[in-house]
DNA sequence: GTCTATAAATGGATAGAC
DNA sequence: GTCTATCCATTTATAGAC
């Protein structure tokens, strides 16, 4: 049944389903536990396919990082946008990747917690990536207007948003006890008492 | 030269050369993109004697991998024992593992930074490893003992540690421009500031 | 205990038909 | 644009000499 639905699948859409398939085995066995013969089996498309809309498999991981990379970091734009303080920015972007870690784990665990450059040569490490960058300017842009105290950007930065990421990391991880969504204001309370002015 | 030095190394020996040149290799490249013949040809030593002392190229990767996470315990357990308080207790430790992530780069990046379930199927994950057990049972005791207060056990021990932890990635990935050692009263002073009773 | 040579399997990538 | 068949390099692991 599953094979009569995806027979027909062609171009862009089939595209998709690649990049969809290898987002779910990428993030579940890895990227060198994955072989080009996974995706094909598990998509139900050739090989030829797939050499035909990405160069090779490094260029078929970059093209999933980056999309991905872009998604979040949307996320993070339209989260903080209605807000205008530094502390509401920063729980609503708590919030959003929170929920999104919830909705799309296997999104958020091939972000945090693959070692891209293992297989990306040239990405540049997570933390310079834009979703975090977005992240860092928050704290930065509430340090110049004084709503929390000043110290080194990369400390306020890590510990603004240091508890909320361990915790994402350890609810993927399936260490938590209780639901991640129920931890989100005690975190970003402790988080700013540790920041504010 | 090297090679002269190396050539009469046996036993116990040649096992801990393979395990130091394991470690450099996999912290640099990974474990997928190191190659036992990698391993053979950086430490002048014959396939055939790694197979000798380890059965294979995963328990390879376990041994070093428990050993650097009895070491990594041992430092804490260390750094804790001549303080009593829980905030005393939290900064030598952040301290100490601060000051292994500098000596020992290699290592911190090996356990911080690999996904070592990808290759260790049986691994636990490494938030419920001994040395990340002992640094979250130093805050629930600092919870019973009221030093801090009433919190979820994760939320408290991930804004203890989770800014620290995540200022040790930003330098192993070279994102600090600041030596280390400088964050280090600022991220626990924060840490406390959120936690304190 | 250490060595070399080689087996056996797998994976990425290509060629060419349709 | 998609498919199958195949090439070639690489890797883990073993066998057997020293």
């Amino acid at each position: 049944m599953v094979k009569s639905e995806q027979k027909s699948i062609r171009g862009e859409d089939l595209k998709a389903k690649v990049l969809q398939t290898t987002l779910k085995l990428f993030s579940q066995q890895g990227y060198f536990n994955t072989s080009l013969q996974d995706i094909r089996k598990s998509c139900g498309v050739s090989i030829g396919a797939i050499y035909h809309h990405f160069e090779n498999k490094e260029a078929l991981a970059k093209a999933l990082f980056e999309t991905l990379l872009d998604e979040m970091n949307q996320v993070i734009m339209e989260a903080m946008d209605p807000h205008d303080s530094c502390r509401a920015q920063s729980h609503a972007v708590a919030e959003a990747l929170f929920q999104l870690t919830l909705d799309e784990p296997q999104k958020m665990q091939f972000i945090l917690m693959a070692q891209h450059r293992e297989y990306l040569p040239d990405a540049a490490p997570i933390c310079s990536s834009r979703p975090f960058q977005s992240m860092k300017d928050i704290v930065e842009q509430g340090m110049r207007k004084k709503e929390i105290r000043s110290l080194d950007d990369w400390v306020a930065a890590s510990t603004m948003f240091g508890g909320a990421l361990r915790l994402m990391n350890l609810h993927l991880d399936g260490a938590l006890d209780r639901p991640l969504m129920e931890l989100l204001e005690e975190t970003m309370d402790c988080a700013w008492r540790g920041l504010k002015a």
